[in-house]
DNA sequence: GTAAAAAGGCAACATAGTTGCAAAATATTC
DNA sequence: GAATATTTTGCAACTATGTTGCCTTTTTAC
């Protein structure tokens, strides 16, 4: 029974993967369970340990920025400087990411969450700028660390 | 008459960096005159090489901890990764930033510049999660690329 | 001017990220 | 399913970024 179930999310992990023009391999069907296993965002270094050093770092960030090429993730800014990738929801294609929510960053637990719910807001420029991307990260206390402060 | 404006802005600095309960030198002084020169922001880089390699790459980070640390400029976090540094307009001292406006990165120049006039709107986040800083980067077009793309 | 305090420069280190290239794994074709 | 073509990986080497300890120099306070 277990086993079907870790089955399907393999079948589930490499039909994204050829879905998204990217060769199965041993490294890719790994980071992508990652994602996959867990709510919150990833950063590089996560993903490093997480993977149990199995695999080189160069191949992660290459990894990584596949991933990002072809809509699987998107990146997060934060703050501190510290890149995190997400999983895109849907409708984020190769060349083409329509991720428009805020990102949540607990300062208690460090998780970055995405708040798919929470659409970026119509920011009004002053005349002459023309926006092409919002980008809203919002730092305070997550739902998980409320209370135990 | 030229050099009294000079010294003026000299004084200006010495006073600011007095007031801010740091002792005035050379580094110090040459960097705050960078910020105060020019309209936008600066990375990190843009200081090491305005700043002519007069002075050690340490001493150029611990200045700008320093200033931040004071209130006397704030940092601006980047998609790409890279902060930028601008200074801080007012009300920002020692310990307590008051930094709630927009920040802009044009996508052709790569200035950053920091939009004072617009305030960062309230975001309605879902039940448990509680707000302590919200930071909006908009990328776009800057009036002044606006045209000649 | 002198002494105390602060800041700067240097070396050494740590982490992050990139590139070229040969070896290995994956996909394609028969 | 084996042979071949294509991709991907790992390694080495390199650049960039950022930090720390320690000693010297500069600044400040008296
Ligand atoms: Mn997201
Ligand atoms: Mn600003
Ligand atoms: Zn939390
Ligand atoms: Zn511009």
């Amino acid at each position: 029974m277990s086993n079907k179930t870790i089955e399907d999310i393999e079948n589930r992990i490499a039909s994204l993967l050829k879905r998204s023009d990217l060769s199965v391999t041993e490294s890719r069907r790994k980071i992508l369970h990652l994602f996959l296993e867990q709510p919150g965002a990833l950063a590089h270094g996560d993903i490093e340990r997480k993977a149990g050093e199995k695999f080189d770092r160069v191949t992660v960030y290459r990894t990584l920025q596949a991933f990002v090429d072809k809509g699987i993730i998107h990146t997060i800014p934060t703050a501190d400087n510290s890149i995190r990738y997400a999983l895109c929801k849907d409708d984020c294609s190769a060349g083409h990411h329509h991720d428009h929510h805020v990102h949540f960053v607990c300062s208690i637990c460090n998780n970055t969450y995405c708040l798919d719910d929470v659409v970026t807001p119509e920011i009004k420029l002053p005349k002459g700028y023309h926006a092409e991307q919002v980008e809203v990260v919002v730092e305070g206390v997550c739902k998980n660390c409320k209370g135990r402060e």
